[in-house]
DNA sequence: TGTACCCTAACGTCGCGTAAAGGTGC
DNA sequence: AGCACCTTTACGCGACGTTAGGGTAC
């Protein structure tokens, strides 16, 4: 805490120390309590005008102050984790070496249109999934969505180089097991929430265009198509050995 | 975008927009296309004049600019984390009726100090552990880290409760298996992790008054020295019927 | 003639940092 | 007398919001 700060307080009717004749500021221990507590609060995000009402006029809005700044905190903590994976698909973009300007603006507005679009894709899940869903990205760091959406573009990949694999064969199957392994961990294994992706994926022509332009580097529907395929083959012949 | 922003931009070099005759601002789709990078790069949350720089004299500081920008941005969420949670331990303690409001301060005073001194464990840890602990701490989210920390709490005051058993006692082993389950959660199953927390609590009287305050409320010795011997008791009964 | 726009200029916000100009303690 | 400290006053930052005062398009 700096002297410039103290004096700042201080106007602020944050803080009101004793003076000696000549006009120096004394600080008595109840002032260094008062202190812990701006500087406590401070750190909390809360600005200097609440923290005088609140010190000064009624502490009974503390906890009613508190749960409010956690919310606006949470907020602020959603746009950061945005921007910090924006930043990310447009440094994985630029990384070939290609300087490209334009393309990395452009992968910047889009990841942040694609984190705003979800809203929309709310009416094809449940009320029930939805809420499922939204818990589950609050728990997931930014870290893991970006290694799972990775894992995806890179099985979306190895899918399109796959095309001319019969559905039964064992390259297929292998994709297939990655596909619903994905599933699994995208979903962290809950139902109502991949029965509201499968809708939202069913209606995906429909869906806005920046949405659609996530996918747009691959042939989305053949490989939709293929993987269909390729798990009905492994479901028959899973009920073909067991049953 | 307000048209006072526009204006500003405009003051920085950022747009400059054609005029009318009469001095009305015409904006061309090249304007447009440069506001959206400003908005891009903006929202990403670099400062106006360093967008400045980048969008008029080069373009190739970009990703450099982004690279430090992530690294700012990551900075701010780890306060913003420790923020969300010290308020979170505040409300915590505020919930059982008592106004109390000094208390309260300090516990917000307490949680950022506790999530300072992490450094000060790290000379316990081997390298590669701390490594992998700082990792795994970023990776987990503060959410989980609540989580965690009430488990381990509400385990403590279990066996407080559970003193008079014998080790070998079902309830012990109980206790036991649920201190090693949480371990494992905690440390993510990784044994470097496990070893480092085991020097550290090993040297705990050493630990700065803070950290230790966080387990004042609770006989931690006594909780120490009982897990111990449900967990060797437990040991020696698997070793005893498996050979 | 109205009214819905546009323009510039200039001050306010928030939490201090940073002089500048001068007084106090020892 | 010197030097380190204190005091008040006041401007600066960053990204605009918000008047105030006046012109323009239709």
């Amino acid at each position: 805490v700096t002297v410039r700060a103290l004096h700042h307080y201080e106007r602020l009717r944050l803080l009101r120390p004793r003076r000696t004749p000549s006009g120096y500021r004394l600080y008595a221990p109840g002032d260094l309590e008062r202190l812990e507590q701006v500087i406590a609060l401070k750190a909390l995000g809360l600005p200097l005008k609440r923290i005088a009402v609140l010190l000064n006029r009624d502490m009974l809005q503390l906890p009613d102050a508190l749960r409010m700044q956690r919310a606006v905190l949470e907020d602020k903590r959603r746009l950061l984790d945005r921007a910090i994976s924006a930043i990310q698909e447009a440094l994985a973009t630029i990384q070939p070496g290609n300087p490209a300007d334009p393309v990395v603006m452009k992968k910047i507005i889009a990841a942040f249109k694609i984190q705003d679009s979800p809203d929309f894709l709310k009416q094809y899940f449940s009320d029930e999934a939805w809420a499922k869903w939204k818990q589950l990205r609050q728990q997931t760091t930014p870290d893991s969505t970006q290694r799972i959406s990775q894992a995806w573009a890179e099985l979306w990949k190895d899918i399109e180089a796959s095309f001319e694999e019969e559905p039964a064969s064992e390259k297929a199957q292998d994709l297939a097991r990655r596909w619903m392994k994905l599933v699994q961990i995208a979903s962290a294994g809950d139902l109502d929430i991949q029965t509201g992706w499968r809708d939202a994926w069913a209606n995906r022509e429909r869906w806005p265009e920046e949405l659609k332009q996530h996918t747009a580097s691959v042939n989305i529907e053949r490989i939709v198509d293929f993987i269909g395929k390729a798990v009905a083959c492994g479901v028959k012949r899973y009920y073909d050995t067991e049953g």
